[in-house]
DNA sequence: ATGCGAAGCCAAAGCGCTTTGAATGCCGGT
DNA sequence: ACCGGCATTCAAAGCGCTTTGGCTTCGCAT
């Protein structure tokens, strides 16, 4: 059933029907109820691939996927999507996967945007002066950064949570806690996020007249193991820290691994927060030692980027506005009071 | 610069241009070359929604992804996805994520179809007679199962791996170290890949003259926690087991979490195999006792997947080939022989 | 009576490609 | 000299939608 059989069948033109389908104002109500009834009871659904010819809107949002033998894809991309998905759906709004060489994604997004295969991108893991923000601005694709990248002088629609702040916030508590030596665990340190999770240690180590040695602070993809092993580094140093901060559950994972060869305890020896993204399929309260954490739950900005992806392309929302999401500081047991004598 | 723009420029016509390009044989081959030269020159690139339009043909692959608030997508997703656009990149071919309600995907198969939205699909996660699997055979649309979907009286594409093999294998090697309780901590109950693995438990175990009591298997969906409780339940009950087969690393953190409260030893009190599907994230070594794997790249599989699905677009593969690859056991140090006297 | 704007509808022209059906020129065969 | 056949090429007809520009009709002010 396409549109010509339908305007036929209910004898008008193509154009009443399409209008009246489309909500355009130039058509009757009666005529309108008319056609809407019909379309439904015959189940006629615009054929999308001549909507797209015509319109050059396509309803389906995009994602540039960095592969490569090397590339590992973070398996907080797949809770990402989940809340992605689950608000798309309700809007019938599909995703598209275009897999790159991570290496040179710009002709990717050029090729995107020149087919016009989708009506909007989201990029995800910005780093600083990030080169597809700059691209997508002047190729003029309509884009959501989920995270942030710090320096350019134009605004971008972004959603982002607040690092540096959640961070800051478990710093502090350490310091209050009785902690002077406290090491960072954090993830690759060109990324917008491990960058201003940093900055927030640093503050609230340096609003307390304390600093951050750079023995102290790793950063790394973040893998059990890379947890560990800069566990371990930290941890047999000359100064072992009192307290780390760590980047992910995963890491902490790894972090956790360390301490117990070690013959250390958490929090007797050492005190451990990490963030938590929220995996239904890894909990802190399950750790050994019930894992204090700053909580954010990544599905949810999965959600709101496709909220605000469909607003935008629905034209509800406009302009560049950031979107900067307060984290939890959720106590737990793997913390406590700096070892006596330290 | 479209058809009619290189057409005009090269004083040929549009079916002359456009057979040229796409390899037609009715054209001089001398003209040939002189249009491929022109298109390359100019940057041709066929508009993919005209081509859409006019064939049908659309050069995506789709997946009908489940979502709700209730469904996690499972990590190992990511992993796959790795694989698949690894080699898709390679052929410039995009993955359309379709998010479906997990309980009512056949209107979103329905609607793909209807819309032509993708050429193929891949389909994961299968269960016996799958009505997936089932829709997608009777609505003509070329699908690859990653996976199995048992049950059915025609054949179907198919990638899995040998499930019931590897368990079996790993079964065998327990009782060869002289187990004789064995429990099996398995993932969900309703997907074949589980299904596979518990008949390759009690296959062995009935090779032997043992049995696999029903208390001594637990199927959920595969989460730490999940594993954590799983491997309570039995090393608590009257019969504790003295060898778990686990069906993931990540219940096989939560088993090593369990056997830690209990004040177990590994392999001392019991001895542990998981099936790793190869996380750059988290590895079987390191574990803090190496943990003894059954092994297979899900990652492959993602790659294998897309090397099809393009071979059946292209018209290089037909049928209904299943492919079934074997497993690797790697013996690491969670295994010994069973505890004296049990 | 006349003019005019608004409401409602339509025919036809795209969108940029593929593909059908036909035309042209050139060859060897009779 | 004439014809069937092959190699090339082309004009035009789709694919199924949106959208432009126009055409009626009707009510109302002039």
């Amino acid at each position: 059933m396409n549109l010509k059989q339908l305007s036929h069948m209910l004898q008008l033109s193509q154009t009443t029907v399409s209008r009246a389908l489309n909500g355009y104002p130039e058509v009757n109500e009666e005529t309108r109820r008319r056609v809407v009834d019909a379309a439904k009871r015959h189940g006629y659904r615009p054929n999308p691939s001549a909507r797209r010819l015509a319109t050059g809107k396509t309803g389906m949002i995009g994602y540039v996927l960095p592969t490569g033998s090397a590339v590992d894809i973070d398996p907080h991309f797949v809770e990402f999507l989940s809340g992605l998905g689950d608000y798309a759906r309700a809007h019938e709004l599909d995703l598209v996967l275009s897999p790159a060489d991570a290496e040179e994604q710009e002709t990717t997004y050029r090729r995107i945007v020149a087919n016009k295969q989708v009506d909007a991108v989201y990029v995800s893991s910005p780093r600083p002066q990030d080169s597809r923000v700059a691209l997508l601005d002047t190729l003029g694709l309509p884009f959501l950064v989920h995270g942030r990248s710090d320096g350019f002088d134009f605004d971008y629609p972004y959603l982002d949570i607040d690092n540096e702040g959640a961070f800051q916030e478990a710093t502090r508590l350490m310091i209050q806690l009785g902690h002077r030596r406290i090491a960072l665990i954090n993830g690759d340190e060109r990324e917008t996020f491990a960058i201003h999770r940093e900055r927030g240690v640093r503050r609230a180590l340096a609003g307390n007249g304390l600093a951050l040695p750079d023995d102290q602070v790793s950063s790394t993809v973040m893998t059990e193991e890379n947890g560990y092993r800069a566990a371990r580094r930290v941890l047999e140093g000359s100064s072992a820290p009192t307290a780390i901060l760590c980047s992910s559950l995963i890491m902490a994972l790894g972090v956790v691994r360390a301490v117990r060869e070690l013959g250390l305890t958490i929090p007797g020896d050492l005190s451990l927060i990490a963030h938590d993204d929220v995996f239904s399929w890894l909990k802190p309260e399950n750790f050994s030692v019930p894992l204090s954490t700053t909580r954010s739950s990544i599905r949810a900005a999965g959600a709101r980027v496709a909220e605000r992806l469909i607003a935008r392309l629905s034209g509800l929302e406009d302009g560049a506005r950031g979107e900067v999401w307060p984290v939890d500081l959720v106590v737990r047991a793997s913390i406590a009071g700096a070892p006596a004598g330290s």
